[in-house]
DNA sequence: CTTCAACAATCAGAATTCGCATACATCGTA
DNA sequence: TACGATGTATGCGAATTCTGATTGTTGAAG
């Protein structure tokens, strides 16, 4: 379980992603707002820790912005302010919870946790992830390195028959029968020809290539 | 709104019943754990504020046995004790979130605001809000930068379906079925005309377009 | 090492599909 | 009747996809 923690003072920083891993969360930390919010666009996080004082974007922008964008994840706001006005604040403007620096970190787990509990009521779609790659069916949103990807409809039916299927090597007769409505095998170099302009979608601006061909079976979808 | 308020303390309880009803809540008090459950057992509450310390059955026990017999309200655990261990061990045991008095009621409110929004989000009577979108369907009425618009009845059908899955593509043939009673794939075109009407009245005169095509898919509704 | 055949990748133009806008027809209602 | 709402028909333009030809790669045989 993924959780995002966007916070300028690094000690703070590392103190938090020490404890939340021994925890056993994967965790990710940004150091400013700009960096926060394109990892919380573009990673599946299951709740996130955000700081109010940030170099460039602030923290309750951060969480608006977020929630403009269906990104309704809990957040936990952490800060050094402690009226009871900005608290009053951080809840309306989208948080989930909000700590006073300094904190203790058992209770600031405990409050995650809680807002886990809560939230697993909904269990979001499956989203699928290759790589650097990743997938949601439901937007039928593509991004690589968190840059959004523009594909046609068969190149990214295509795309998501790898994925669903990373690692395997998917024959191109499987594709045509997937993809196509072929049944029966005619002559024609339909899949070669997708799967090449797949290819310049997806692999040719980026360094590591996911898509693989194998000679004479089928071509296979693997992070390398 | 009904929210429920067990509290031994009376001017607390009545300090809080009153706050709580100015906010536009229904409210009701018990001043005992074991009427508390009872209550809480048997109406429909949207949240409840739980003090720990009760005659007879004490606040954190009770939180446990509406967990037990699948209670999910959101809970507010109120209490004087205020260590770390105390708020932790409330938050175990199935509290959502907790406060030590004295407190101010704003903040309550705005905690207990955080945690309904959070509940409500799937609730279907609530208000839709997509960027500055917002439809009610009890009223039928939809804004956006809070001008109000003027739908045709199948108009508002398509929006109020893309804004309950927005973020979701959704295909023609989907929104053939739902709107229009075909089960069939007629050779028509309402579809793609209705999401033009619908463009002229949502988006036309905005500047950002919230009603995206998804070639070869269907459409999404998304604030971007 | 070279050659060759099978296979794969690529390219460009053609063909097709798709979505959009517009105009028109129909229907029910004030 | 006049009007608004809604379904149907049509044509345009662009995005997408296919076809067929060409070029590139691979690996085994000679």
């Amino acid at each position: 379980m993924r959780i995002l923690i966007v916070e300028d003072d690094k000690k703070i920083a590392s103190f938090l992603e020490k404890g939340l891993q021994e925890a056993g969360f994967s965790v990710d930390v940004s150091y400013n707002g700009v960096d926060g919010l394109s990892l919380a666009l573009t990673e599946p996080y299951a709740a996130a820790v955000i700081d109010i004082m940030l170099p460039g974007l602030d923290g309750l922008s951060l969480i608006e912005k977020l929630r403009l964008r269906n990104i309704d994840i809990p957040v936990l706001i952490l800060s050094a302010r402690q009226s009871v006005d900005d608290r009053i604040e951080g809840l309306q403007r989208g948080g989930d919870d909000y700590m006073v620096k300094p904190f203790s970190f058992n209770e600031l787990l405990a409050r995650i946790q809680a807002l886990l509990r809560r939230g697993q009521k909904h269990a979001d779609a499956s989203v699928l992830n290759v790589g650097e790659l990743q997938l949601n069916p439901l937007s039928r949103q593509v991004t690589r390195q968190g840059e959004k990807l523009e594909l046609p409809a068969k190149e990214y039916a295509l795309l998501e028959l790898l994925m669903r299927n990373s690692g395997r090597v998917i024959s191109k007769t499987s594709i045509l029968e997937r993809i196509y409505e072929y049944n029966f095998d005619p002559q024609t170099n339909v899949v070669d020809v997708l799967v090449c302009r797949l290819r310049n979608s997806v692999d040719k601006e980026y360094e590591s290539k996911l898509i693989h061909t194998v000679r004479g079976m089928g071509y296979v979808l693997r992070a390398e």
